[in-house]
DNA sequence: GTTAGGG
DNA sequence: CCCTAAC
C-alpha cells in the first residue's frame, strides 16, 4: 500500500500579473480608464473593470514564445506573473519549439486549428474599446526553466508602444493583450493578428449575441469553461465573476459568458483536464535548490536581486507554510514561499504585498469610450489609475505527496485560476478603508485625479457570491490591507471529498452579503466578535466568549470530488488555544481530572466542534509542559500566569489521585487537603 | 470510541 | 496536531 502523505503549501499569495502598467509619458496615454470621476464611473463600475482586467489576464491566452511562426502559441494563456517570493510560477514548458507552459496547455489544448479563433477576435478597429494591455514578458532563454515576470499594460489598443524595459538583459516577448475582447494575445507580427481578427467587433459589445457569432468566439470561451471545470466549477461556488449564469444576454463583453453556451462541446477535454489534475503521483523532488535555482538564475536575481540564491532558498524554507514534517520532502526549487512582500522586478510592490496603492497621475485620455486616442485632455475629468501589481489571497493547498511535480503545477494553477476567476473580487481602499458603497461615484467617494491616490489601493478578496459557505466575521479584515493578516486560502484538490462543509470561504468582510455565519462541524471558527449568543460562548458551560481567533479566515476549495480517498484528509488547520479555551480547559480538569477528556471535551467544549477531546487532551499536556518552563520559553499567546499556576495544581492533584488509585482503591478519603482544594476549585 | 503517549 | 497502541 502506498504511503500518502499530503504536503501543504502555504502561499501567502501570489502576485498576480500587474495590472495596468501606467505608463508616466502622457504620451502613452496608456491608462485610458473608463469613467469618469464625474459620476458617470461609478465605485463599482471600477471595481468590475478591475475585475475584469484580472479575469482577462487569468483566463486570457497566454503565450511564452518568441516563436511567431507558431500560431498557437498566440492563444496561450496570459502568463501571470506570480509572487516573486513564490517559487512556483506560471512557466513556459520546454516542450517542442513552442514555450507553452502547461496553464496553455491546459486551457487551450482544443485551440489545433490556427484559427480556431478566427472571426473572434477583435478587430483593433477605430471603435474598439480603448483597453489594451500589452504583456511585457520576459524569461529566460536558458529553456526548461525559461521563468518569467510579465507585465501588463494597460493601453489604448492603438498604442502599440510599448515599454522597452528590458530585465536582466533577457529577450522579451512583447504580447498585445487585448481586453474585453478575445484573449488574443499578440506574440508577433501584426500580419497575424490581423490574419485572426474578428470580423465582426460588434459581439464584443453590450448586446452581441454570442452564438451568433463565430466558431472561434465559442471554442475561445469553451476552453475557458474548461478551466473552470477543471479548476472550480466542481465545486460550484466559484465562476468568473458574475458572469457565467448569465449566459448569452451578456454577451461577449465578458466573454466567460458565453461559456455555457459550448456546453457540448468535446468532452474528451474536459476528461483531459480532469485527467491532468487529477493525476497526483508524485514522484520526485528532493534535490536542492541551487540547481534549479541556477536554472532560474535570470529570474532569481531579477528577484532577489539582494539576496543570494541561497538566502532566498533559507528564507523561503524558513517561512514556508508546511505544517508537515513532510516538510523534509519540500524542495525549494518547487516550493513558494510565504514571505510577504511581493517584489516584482520592478522591486516597487508594497512590501506587504497586500494592497498596493495606485497612481493617478494627471490627466486622463479621450472621454470618449470609443477609443479614440487623441492623446489629451478631454472634458472629462478622468481617474488614472495604477496597479502594479495584485496579490491573491493566501492559497493553502494540499496534495498527496505521490504526486507528480506536474501534477502539482497544474494544481497549484488551478487553484489560482479558480481563485482568480472568481473566488475573488476586487476592493478598493481608500486611504486604508475599505470603499463598501458601490454605488458611488469615484468622485464621490474621493477617487479622483486631483486628489493623491496614494491613498487608493486594491485588493483581492474573496468573493462572497461564488463561495457557498462562508465564515463571516463581521468585520475581519478580508480585505487584505496591510498588515492585516492575510486570508487563508486553502486549496484542496482531492481531500474533503465528501464533507459538504469542508468548503468554507473566507469571511466576506461586508455586511452586505450573505454574512451567514456556518458552523459547520468543519470549522466553526470561535467568533471573534464574541456574540454573546453565539454557540461557542457555551452560556452554562465552562467556555466563555472565546476570543477570536488570530487566523480562521480561510478558504476551502474542495477539488476532484471523484478522487479516492487514498489521498487521505487534510491536516487540520492550526487553532491556537486562546486564553479563554484555556482556561475552559483548566476549569473542567480542575474539576474532572485528567484522564477524562472526553468528559471534559463535553462539558467545556462541546460546542467547539473543533476541538476533540484529544486536542483537549494534548492541549493540556503543552500546558503542563508551558507551565515548567520558563516564561521566556514560552511562546505563542501569552497565558496568564494565574492559570498556569492552577495547571500545576490541578496536574499535581490528579497525578497524586491517579497515583492512589492505582496503589490501591483508596479514593480521595486519604488527602482531606487535596479535597479541601479541589472544593475551591468547584 | 477513549486514553495515553510519542512524534 | 497527528499517529498509534492499548484498552
Amino acid at each position: 500500500m502506498v504511503l500518502q502523505k499530503r504536503l501543504d503549501y502555504g502561499f501567502h499569495g501570489y502576485q498576480v500579473p500587474t495590472m495596468p502598467r501606467a505608463t508616466r509619458s502622457v504620451r502613452k496615454r496608456s491608462l485610458c480608464r473608463k469613467g469618469t470621476e464625474g459620476g458617470q464611473m461609478r465605485a463599482f463600475d471600477l471595481l468590475a473593470t478591475v475585475a475584469d482586467k484580472l479575469l482577462h489576464g487569468t483566463d486570457g491566452p497566454t503565450t511564452t514564445t518568441t516563436d511567431t511562426s507558431t500560431e498557437k502559441d498566440r492563444y496561450a494563456v496570459m502568463n501571470k506573473e506570480l509572487d516573486a517570493n513564490s517559487l512556483l510560477k506560471v512557466e513556459p514548458s520546454d516542450r517542442g519549439s513552442c514555450d507553452q507552459g502547461f496553464v496553455s496547455e491546459l486551457v487551450l489544448s482544443g485551440h489545433e486549428k490556427k484559427c480556431d479563433l478566427n472571426g473572434c477576435l477583435p478587430q483593433h478597429d477605430e471603435d474598439s474599446p480603448p483597453q489594451l494591455v500589452s504583456v511585457v514578458t520576459n524569461f529566460d532563454k536558458s529553456k526548461e526553466m525559461g521563468n518569467l515576470a510579465s507585465e501588463v499594460h494597460v493601453g489604448s489598443p492603438r498604442s502599440k508602444e510599448s515599454d522597452n524595459c528590458e530585465l536582466d538583459g533577457k529577450s522579451k516577448v512583447i504580447v498585445k493583450y487585448e481586453l474585453h475582447k478575445t484573449e488574443e494575445v499578440l506574440t508577433g507580427t501584426q500580419d497575424q493578428y490581423d490574419s485572426c481578427k474578428r470580423e465582426d467587433p460588434v459581439i464584443w459589445d453590450q448586446k452581441a449575441h454570442v452564438l451568433g457569432n463565430s466558431n472561434g468566439c465559442g471554442k475561445m470561451t469553451q476552453d475557458k469553461q474548461i478551466i473552470q471545470n477543471s479548476s472550480f466549477a466542481t465545486q460550484n461556488n466559484v465562476k468568473l465573476v458574475d458572469r457565467d449564469d448569465d449566459e448569452i444576454s451578456s454577451g461577449c463583453t465578458h466573454p466567460v459568458s458565453s461559456i455555457k453556451s459550448f456546453r457540448t462541446v468535446p468532452s474528451s477535454r474536459d476528461r483531459r483536464i480532469k485527467k491532468v489534475s487529477a493525476s497526483k503521483s508524485w514522484k520526485v523532488v528532493p534535490r536542492c535548490r541551487d540547481e534549479s535555482l541556477s536554472k532560474t538564475d535570470g529570474i532569481w536575481k531579477s528577484m532577489f536581486r539582494s539576496k543570494s540564491s541561497h538566502d532566498s532558498c533559507r528564507r523561503q524554507k524558513s517561512q514556508m507554510n508546511i505544517p508537515f514534517k513532510k516538510r523534509k520532502f519540500f524542495d525549494c526549487s518547487s516550493s513558494v514561499s510565504n514571505s510577504d512582500g511581493g517584489i516584482n522586478s520592478e522591486g516597487l510592490s508594497d512590501s506587504t504585498g497586500k494592497v498596493f496603492n495606485s497612481d493617478i497621475s494627471g490627466r486622463s485620455c479621450s472621454a470618449s469610450g470609443n477609443g479614440h486616442h487623441k492623446s489629451f485632455p478631454s472634458k472629462d475629468s478622468h481617474v488614472k489609475i495604477r496597479i502594479k501589481s495584485f496579490r491573491v489571497p493566501e492559497l493553502f493547498i494540499e496534495i498527496s505527496e505521490t504526486a507528480t511535480v506536474g501534477s502539482l503545477k497544474r494544481t497549484v494553477m488551478e487553484a489560482v485560476t479558480a481563485v482568480l476567476g472568481g473566488g475573488i473580487r476586487v476592493g478598493v481602499l481608500l486611504q486604508g478603508k475599505k470603499v463598501r458603497d458601490d454605488n458611488k461615484t469615484l468622485f464621490q467617494t474621493g477617487i479622483s485625479h486631483d486628489n493623491q491616490l496614494d491613498s487608493l489601493g486594491f485588493a483581492l478578496e474573496p468573493n462572497p457570491s461564488r463561495t457557498p459557505l462562508a465564515l463571516c466575521q463581521e468585520d475581519s479584515p478580508c480585505i487584505l490591507p496591510c498588515d492585516a493578516p492575510e486570508p487563508l486560502t486553502r486549496y484542496s484538490p482531492d481531500a474533503s471529498a465528501d464533507h459538504p462543509g469542508s468548503s468554507s470561504v473566507l469571511p466576506e468582510p461586508h455586511g452586505d452579503s450573505l454574512g451567514h455565519f456556518i458552523q459547520s462541524d468543519h470549522d466553526s471558527a470561535p467568533s471573534p466578535t464574541n456574540t454573546s449568543n453565539h454557540k461557542s460562548t457555551t452560556d452554562s458551560k465552562a467556555l466563555v466568549n472565546v476570543p477570536a481567533m488570530t487566523v480562521e479566515a480561510l478558504t476551502v476549495v474542495p477539488m476532484h470530488r471523484k478522487s479516492k480517498r487514498s489521498e487521505v484528509a487534510q491536516r487540520r488547520i492550526r487553532r491556537p488555544f486562546s486564553v479563554a479555551e484555556v482556561e475552559a480547559l483548566v476549569q473542567a480538569v480542575e474539576k474532572l481530572g485528567t484522564g477524562r477528556w472526553r468528559d471534559v471535551k463535553l462539558r467545556a467544549f462541546d460546542n467547539a466542534k473543533h476541538r476533540t477531546y484529544v486536542d483537549l487532551k494534548d492541549k493540556w499536556k503543552t500546558l503542563v509542559h508551558t507551565a515548567r518552563i520558563s516564561p521566556q520559553q514560552r511562546r505563542g499567546e501569552p497565558v496568564p500566569q494565574e492559570l498556569l499556576d492552577r495547571v500545576l495544581s490541578a496536574h499535581a492533584y490528579w497525578s497524586k489521585q491517579q497515583a492512589k488509585y492505582q496503589l490501591k482503591r483508596q479514593p480521595e478519603t486519604t488527602t482531606p487537603m487535596n479535597k479541601k482544594t479541589q472544593q475551591s476549585w468547584g
